[in-house]
DNA sequence: CTTTGACTTTTAAAACAAAAAAGTCAGACA
DNA sequence: TGTCTGACTTTTTTGTTTTAAAAGTCAAAG
């Protein structure tokens, strides 16, 4: 074989064009042409474009989580912790906005597996949460009832500001206001209405 | 004139139908043969049917904001005050979600006087709220720096949660979905994240 | 084991025709 | 004069057909 790692070579070129075009918008031509291929030779590594799809996905998603877990456990308060999961959110959906988009869209195929790994993904994720929530407990920084109930409402929530005009025009402007958004809300949760107001 | 107020039959009739088929989906004659009229009727008191929409929406939008100043009013604490604004918002939004779904999104006409009365109706929210956060603060129940920059992010979230999934299946149980998730929410911002949690 | 050329099937886009709805106007009727 | 209708034109939406493109298959070559 020339290449050792030609099925990952593969899914880096999908990767990319999913960013920038959608899956949808991607054809397979157009990744076998960036490797200088047939698009033959991609279906000799995977069956169909569907598995490159969820290749993709399992990638993307994978790397996030490790992002995330990794930036919870190193934040020095529930606080940071907070704002390193609105961060590290962004950080990764910016990029591939229009990919994940897509897949929770109703589009033609796929869908089946899509739905599954991104309600998997927000399992995790809320357990992550959860988990460092409980910390906060336990340090005596929180006095929660319901760690689990209160990581699913925030999460929930972030998830629907990042929703909101996920239109056509990749505008930079709309990426910038959403996280600013969802800062002043963690920001907001964190401090309750009822206490002095954090300063920055 | 057989009828004193015709003007008030036309867009009651209108309003019927829009709440149940969006505006999109009903046409003058329909309006009109709900009123036993013809189409050429309805252009005599109104020029085109955008400003049928125009006034529709008026009336709704007055309704939807006298209702939230009586409800923010008579609020015996603020929390009270946050689950009247859920309890008000989803009362005018749910029989009418489709029509107010339609005049957000990119629809042919109108568009240019919705952008307009929805961010005006927006404003009006938001002042409402923060008069009622800043009494709050006087009464001794809050303590806030900023109760504007608060009632907005509160307002834009509430939108935010109540955007999601706003397709074609008037599903129940999203409704209900959606309401519960925006009470959890404002408990949770009530609460914050360091108190006591509230007890039902 | 990889890769490709030639092929069939499926899916999405473009073009076009048909239907429906919006909007106009002169005039009827009380 | 205020209210309404019939007959009409223009615009928009919808449905159908055609066309192009992409997905997927297979035998065979290096």
């Amino acid at each position: 074989m020339k290449e050792p790692v030609q099925k990952e070579r593969i899914l880096e070129a999908a990767r990319k064009r999913f960013a920038h075009f959608g899956s949808a918008k991607t054809t397979l031509t157009e990744i076998a042409d960036d490797l200088s291929l047939s698009k033959q030779a991609l279906h000799h590594y995977f069956p169909d474009k569907q598995s490159i799809i969820r290749a993709v996905t399992t990638q993307l998603l994978e790397q996030y989580m490790e992002a995330l877990e990794a930036a919870l456990a190193q934040s020095s308060s529930v606080f940071a912790a907070l704002m390193a999961l609105v961060d590290v959110r962004n950080r990764f959906g910016r990029p591939n906005h229009l990919f994940f988009a897509q897949l929770e869209s109703d589009g033609q195929w796929f869908n089946r597996d899509a739905r599954a790994m991104l309600l998997g993904m927000a399992r995790r994720e809320r357990r992550l949460l959860e988990g460092r929530l409980a910390q906060g407990i336990a340090s005596g920084e929180l006095r929660l009832e319901d760690p689990r109930a209160t990581a699913r409402i925030v999460l929930e929530t972030l998830t629907a500001i990042g929703r909101t005009a996920r239109n056509c025009p990749p505008d930079e402007t709309l990426f910038e206001t959403r996280e600013r958004q969802q800062r002043e809300l963690v920001t907001l949760i964190y401090n309750g209405l009822g206490k002095e107001t954090w300063k920055h």
